[in-house]
DNA sequence: GCATATTTGTCCGTATGTATA
DNA sequence: CTATACATACGGACAAATATG
């Protein structure tokens, strides 16, 4: 048995369909904003408009597509009130991750290897991993919480940003200063410091917060 | 104008029978893990089954249906976990409702008059409306952090709990303790107390938490 | 401002695969 | 194991709304 029956599709087409034009939004493949065809895309993937309509509810429900009435789907594009928002929703749950952590937690393991992974990446110069690394990090700090929905409720605004990333030009620089960042969070979380580590995880949201805000206004002017 | 073209459909018949859908839900018109089948509902409602089908998507990425493939769409029936997960979530993110209550926010206001609301509807013995003041009342607490997003991750969860309620015997005495309870809450927000503030959030939480446990419990046996 | 073309929203019929009696 | 029921997915159709010239 390759699939559990678990509770949602993980053969279904409408699924399949889901997860390649969710990866191809994050990879900025697509401009902000553009219009995706119904007619047009359905022909491109192969699939019929009825089905390629379900994904669109699914991605328009992510806040990857924004579904106008008689219009159609667009590509998302978040806007400056959105990365703040983001950003607002990132402190709260993941504040709320810091002082959920019990020391001994198997996330926190996974933490350090990612973080460890993230080093090797940088001397590698390959970007691209250490930004994905990043946001695994990040995504194992929340699952301290043991909390399936603030899981995935905390992942559809990680691929929102990552949506924001494809829409810039050089995301290459945005997760360099991190890596430090996050280890001496990891430090302190593990040191059973939540005074610090929450101070520590403060100071790197609203940095990166800032880098983000800086290169989304350089692009628009 | 009556409907500004916001970002979703409010005309559209998925959005319409959506909404009705999740009424039914919410009210316990359906029994947990109950089946709807595709050909009945479309014909109940007076719809086809394409159309029905997107409406499912959407219940199910709220997490009030559970789509399991090639098998159906069906009523959630939270356990013991969910109702525990869905207080953690609450629990993150109320806190940081508290922390970000400004003075003189509207937010505050609107909790003040729900609060009193709730006050006269026990008055006239309406629990129904009591229950849905106390949802309201929290849900105007999470609008002080100004974010949409995380007040649509709110309505959320709070929809997966009133989904619970709806499928318990008696929810009358369910939220009768805890209209003094909002207000003292209040008070000590009003008053800029965090501490004491967070402390009322929390016993609040655990002993609404605690009650709608037991309750699960005696329902299943 | 108007006529036309395009696209979405919705429906129907049907074929195929999967699950269940 | 067979048969039935149902979800999945397709393609075509048409009205209404929108975009285009």
């Amino acid at each position: 048995m390759t699939n559990k029956p678990g509770q949602d599709d993980e053969q279904s087409l409408v699924a399949k369909i889901s997860a390649d034009i969710r990866r191809l939004l994050i990879s900025g493949e697509f401009k902000p904003g553009e219009k995706l065809s119904e007619q047009q895309m359905a022909s491109q993937f192969g699939i019929s408009r009825n089905t390629l309509r379900e994904v669109f509810r699914l991605l328009s429900s992510q806040g990857l597509l924004t579904h106008i009435p008689n219009r159609g789907a667009f590509v998302a594009a978040p806007d400056e009130a959105d990365v703040i928002d983001i950003y607002r929703v990132r402190s709260v749950i993941q504040k709320g991750a810091v002082q959920a952590a019990s020391p001994g937690h198997p996330a926190l393991a996974r933490m350090w290897a990612l973080a460890a992974e993230a080093e090797t990446a940088r001397a590698d110069d390959d970007w691209r991993r250490v930004g994905t690394l990043n946001m695994e990090f990040h995504r194992a700090m929340v699952e301290l919480c043991d909390s399936p929905r603030l899981s995935a409720g905390f992942d559809l605004v990680l691929a929102e940003l990552r949506l924001v990333f494809g829409q810039l030009e050089d995301t290459s620089h945005l997760h360099e200063p991190y890596i430090a960042l996050n280890v001496t969070l990891l430090e302190h979380m593990e040191r059973g410091d939540t005074v610090a580590a929450l101070a520590a995880l403060d100071a790197y949201l609203v940095k990166s917060e800032r880098s983000v805000l800086a290169a989304l206004q350089r692009r628009r002017g």
